[in-house]
DNA sequence: CGACCGATTGACTTGTCTCAAATACGGTGG
DNA sequence: CCACCGTATTTGAGACAAGTCAATCGGTCG
């Protein structure tokens, strides 16, 4: 039912996909490609407030006006629908309220605990929290899973980055040389990161979930 | 169908509702008073990352464990649903799981938007911007709505404002009394609020949603 | 009255921002 | 293949907002 009504988007990196405040007449998922979800303040400061990526839904569901400016930070494809048909899914569709309903509730919890990331952490654990987020996407879906080590690149530049962590780029730059001084991250170029430990970055994200205390 | 399952619980100001990690076995919603939810790191930082009114839901169906503590800040009474029965009866009544997907919506953008006060305002418009969230509370509900002039109380104590606002409460106090001397509200006791001037309040917090240039 | 809790205020410290300059990188065209 | 350009990134020096530590005040409750 779904396979009918889809259709494709691309966009190119940079591109905004939704404008906040304007009417959206689709909502769809990210097939490709890194968006960020953004919110602005009337003198020009803004805060990304969500990260899309592959299969990452996009719109909601029985609200009109977007509420966040969408914008493509890679080249991005997305599979859409027609929110109107959409809608009359949902209904028609149990289920699939339920399914909505459950990744909103996932989003909302990681919504909330990056409100403890920007409220509460400094810059060196910022980044390291933002590392732990590309490396354990990467931990799951790839191969590199060799005993806690891991590489990946950054889909993000440092000003993307600096905007999600609530950081100047500058600082974002720093502390990256800080932990890559500190050996707990390498750098291949400007991209292209190696994670030897990654236990030792979650503690360094002060996050330390395996109960790593330091005495 | 609602009414018959639903039972009563009150609690005591300062008391724990629940546990991060705890299982729980009911869900619910706030009938008077005022609880918040909150983030907690290891060392003891931590970051208020919900406030729950009156009519606001508690807990997720389908998910087992709590993510994070819910905490009375007031003498507190919910009106709960075992989680159980609660489950089926969102599965037997789609309409639910929709009216459920759309506050779970709501309560995303506030998160989301909260980010952005979390993110990137200075204290000065952080208090600002929470004294307009109990402003707004009031002023649909009351009837003091006197030409932009409203009053109400804090329901919150400096340091759980600091909490939510990810400042200390020191800040907090000074804030306040910044924003007294600059007339922007005026204070009877520690907790009454008078506002003047919700516009006024408004730009300050920096969300000047009436387009209030400030040349 | 005295103890206690929440709130205010002050003096000093510090982490991050700001402004500024230098450097590395990727791509383009000769 | 190389020189060149624009953009992304790094690095430095100084400024400032908010944090920390500490003293005081005010109200409430036993």
């Amino acid at each position: 039912m779904l396979e009918k009504m889809k259709y494709c988007r691309s966009f190119e990196a940079g591109q905004t996909v939704i404008w906040a405040g304007d009417e959206t007449s689709f909502v769809g998922s990210v097939v490709s490609g890194i968006a960020t979800l953004t919110q602005t303040m009337e003198d020009g400061r803004s805060q990304m407030v969500g990260l899309l990526q592959p299969s990452d839904f996009v719109g909601r569901p029985g609200r009109d006006g977007a509420v966040f400016n969408v914008i493509a930070v890679s080249d991005l494809v997305m599979c859409c629908f027609r929110k109107k048909q959409f809608e009359d899914l949902v209904h028609s569709t149990p289920h699939i309220a339920q399914r909505l309903l459950e990744m909103t509730l996932d989003e909302l919890d990681a919504a909330r605990e990056w409100m403890l990331v920007l409220g509460r952490k400094n810059a060196r654990e910022k980044i390291a929290s933002l590392l732990s987020i590309f490396a354990r996407r990467d931990a799951s879906s790839s191969s590199n899973a060799r005993e806690g080590r891991l590489e990946f690149d950054l889909p993000l530049t440092r000003e993307a980055m600096a905007n999600y962590l609530s950081l100047t780029l500058e600082t974002v730059s720093r502390q990256i040389s800080v932990l890559k001084r500190d050996g707990v991250i390498q750098l291949q170029g400007k991209r292209h990161v190696i994670v030897p430990d990654l236990d030792r970055l979650l503690i360094e994200a002060g996050d330390d979930d395996d109960g790593g205390m330091i005495v």
